[in-house]
DNA sequence: CCGAATCCTACATGATACTG
DNA sequence: CAGTATCATGTAGGATTCGG
């Protein structure tokens, strides 16, 4: 994922780092996927279900990347057949809060307009 | 709460609004820009040498949709040089205490790294 | 069932030159 | 000064197929 850094520095560290979580949540799937998650744990499968149109390889990509921001953790079983299950973890969980916050601003604005 | 949705529907109104609101948050420079202008109204070739890498093409689409979306102002003065600034809108002044908490939220996340 | 490996295309971004 | 107009390009994302 390309976030070049420019060699001279344009923001302070906490402004980029925020910049960065802001490019990878506005990443196409990850908001939703976070929402689904936030419901409760899911399988590989049922996340392929809750969002149709999102392919195994991007489907694949955005799960690396949220367990390795370890916003998600992924739990296997040995059993045959494998199953396995993506759940918040408790970073992700801190995440829920500032994303209803802009779920609530996003609504009001939206209301405001009529 | 619980009211059942068209299947069709991939996602509830209000989640989708989230959902594109981080989308145009996470696109590229747009978070820096706003936080570059929640400093005070900023004119447009200060954001240039503010943001060196960006394009003017880039910038002006960047400053478009944010007046589109009413997160941020125009303001011109028609004496010579033209003089036009851009300012956060009430809409936008909203926004910057949800970035704010994305903020302490992703420094708290980095300091516990290590 | 849960992915990995390819291939392909559209769009986002960047560079540059030009205008009112 | 504050943009617009073009052109070039990298990469994100989609479709599909294969493997453990």
């Amino acid at each position: 994922m390309g976030s070049p850094m420019p060699e001279t520095t344009v923001c302070r560290p906490d402004e980029c780092l925020a910049e960065d979580w802001l490019g990878f949540l506005g990443h196409r799937w990850n908001a939703l996927l976070l929402w689904h998650l936030s419901g409760g744990p899911k399988r590989y499968s049922e996340l392929q279900a809750l969002l149709p149109r999102i392919s195994p390889k991007v489907l694949t990509e955005r799960l690396a990347g949220m367990t390795g921001r370890d916003l998600v953790r992924r739990v296997e079983s040995n059993v045959y057949p494998r199953e396995v299950s993506y759940v918040l973890s408790p970073r992700g969980e801190g995440l829920r809060g500032i994303l209803s916050d802009l779920y609530d601003w996003a609504e009001a604005g939206d209301m405001a307009k009529s």
